[in-house]
DNA sequence: TTGAAAGCGCTAACAG
DNA sequence: CTGTTAGCGCTTTCAA
């Protein structure tokens, strides 16, 4: 079974492929007759024809294809799912790209695994990247001559363009709720905070609304680890073994906050009569787990949209840097309460 | 910015663009003096040359890609991701395809498009359809040559591979469980229930345990709809206004169970006081949620890793239909208890 | 052991 | 309005 090629189509229509092609693409300026683009179109649907895309990219230097790199968030753990977060932003991003008639090639990366390849490899329009810490790999990037968004990451260079939401301002909003409702022993949960993270971004917002409220930031309350429902348990274990001198905690990850109410659950106390939870990402799971999760919202959708977004502006020829920072907002649910003596 | 090309590093190499790809692909029976080898590899480092896998695919008839297809369960429904079995699939998809050298090409569908098209267009070497219902879709793959891999379908073609799990025994045994605790009015909550789907095969399977177990199914027992956590709520009302017969409860699949689950609480009622409930896949969700979930276990990592296993032996040759069908257990945990008078 | 030449399927000037 | 001519970057006979 021979695939069919422009060239059948050409022949069956009784034109040149140069005509195929144009009827197929129609560029504005070009003009074809009505009757033969009737023809073309005739040959196209009688002989199946499906265009070859890879050709198509050779030959004209674009692929319709985005890459998506998610990282392994931990070295050694094979799935990039362990943050339902990924995938609920995966999800959007991948439909708004095929309501856009690009196609997606997704690829997982260890830390220490070259991201250019993937994407050169290819001909990618452009290269989305979640979560990107500055380093070697980053560095190899920014040679290349496609749009790279990169999504969450604090990462300032002329080379990249990012999509992000007000970290700070969003820890610092999460903890004054807290504070407000009577609070003043509050937990900081989060995965490992480094430099230009966004854990980072949000310590600092967390350290804003306390020192707002007067209240000096306790080593003591710091709980990080991964981001991950297991060490949201584990986190669980050493609140209690440290005595449980919090009241309330603000969580940077909804995963981590479930596991941190699960591990609390488990060991007999009550949420949020014991200890008060904020999240954060309004993950779908936030919903679902019991107690439901006051978090911080964010716009998991417009996020995977707006990275989109941006690689077909850049694509398009807009070639200054583009930032996107999106908004955030507080959901009540019932994961928290009013603080009363113990 | 010049992209470098094969020519490029032929030169580099002082050698032919046909030995440069020689070097590169190593196939047995070729044959490069050791020094030309070397030759070659240096020049490929210092020019950062990477290969163009379009225009390989073009020449050479295989692409190393893998089109994963995951249909859009709800039609209007933006997500594919409303069913956290999808994320973690794709996830051990892209994990064991990365380990062979293959990429990803991610495209959710709508029921109206059409498949063929997504893969023929970049030439893929093979597709993995989940959940796949017969339909005109499906028709236009048959003839396409290239090896198709069904996840979770009992579409019956020569033409297509399939892998599945025990869906009949797992329900029956997941039943038959809830049996032996003392219920006998057992609810069966799916999605919808259509002709040679999964549910349909789970419902066989339910009714095989009550039919062993001498108990009559009550079509009033029934509640399907979509496989949603929404929808699992809504049955919980729906049980609810339905007189709360049932002591127990099947469902077919985890997210529905913990949306039940959820809906009963809210409502006041107690899990498992006032209604046992099983679930099925043992997704990551069902061990976060609370209470936990008893649920049937399906190994979702193998099921991923055999589907891309699955596409390479095909690839690699091997012509008959290839089936694999992957055993399920029940794993205990909070969710079920002993039936007793209310 | 290596290279020349043809061609995969398509698009992009440039003519006509 | 349509066709001719060159490639895009690579692999693959076939010769040398």
């Amino acid at each position: 079974m021979k695939r069919v090629s422009i060239k059948d189509v050409a022949r069956e229509a009784g034109v040149s492929a140069t005509t195929v092609s144009y009827v197929l693409n129609r560029n504005p300026g070009e003009t074809i007759s009505a009757e033969t683009t009737q023809r073309v179109l005739e040959a196209v649907r009688r002989l199946h024809y499906v265009p070859n895309l890879n050709a198509r990219s050779l030959s004209s230097r674009r692929s319709n294809l985005i890459g998506v790199l998610i990282p392994q968030t931990e070295p050694g753990k094979e799935f990039m799912f362990s943050n339902p977060f990924y995938g609920e932003l995966l999800s959007a991003i991948e439909y708004t790209a095929r309501k856009n008639g690009y196609h997606l090639l997704l690829s997982g990366t260890q830390e220490d695994q070259s991201y250019v390849n993937v994407a050169q490899n290819r001909g990618v329009d452009g290269i989305i990247i979640v979560g990107a810490y500055p380093g070697r790999n980053l560095e190899e990037l920014r040679g290349m001559n496609v749009p790279i968004v990169l999504v969450d990451s604090y990462v300032k260079d002329a080379a990249f363009h990012t999509i992000g939401i007000e970290d700070r301002e969003g820890a610092r909003m999460a903890t004054e709720y807290l504070i407000a409702r009577g609070h003043r022993d509050i937990a900081f949960v989060s995965g490992s905070i480094r430099e230009h993270g966004v854990n980072s971004k949000r310590y600092q917002g967390y350290c804003d609304a306390l020192a707002a409220a007067g209240i000096a930031p306790d080593e003591n309350a710091l709980y990080s680890d991964t981001v991950s429902y297991e060490y949201g348990v584990a986190a669980a274990g050493e609140y209690v073994r440290r005595g449980r001198k919090q009241t309330a905690a603000f969580v940077t990850a909804d995963v981590l906050a479930v596991g941190l109410v699960k591990g609390l659950l488990q060991r007999g106390l009550r949420i949020p009569e014991d200890l008060s939870v904020v999240g954060f990402d309004d993950v779908y799971l936030s919903r679902i787990c019991y107690p439901s999760l006051t978090t911080v919202h964010q716009d998991i959708a417009r996020k995977g949209a707006e990275a989109v977004r941006l690689i077909m502006e850049a694509a398009a020829g807009a070639h200054e840097r583009m930032e996107c920072i999106l908004p955030l907002t507080l959901v009540e649910r019932d994961s928290v309460m009013e603080r009363r003596a113990r």
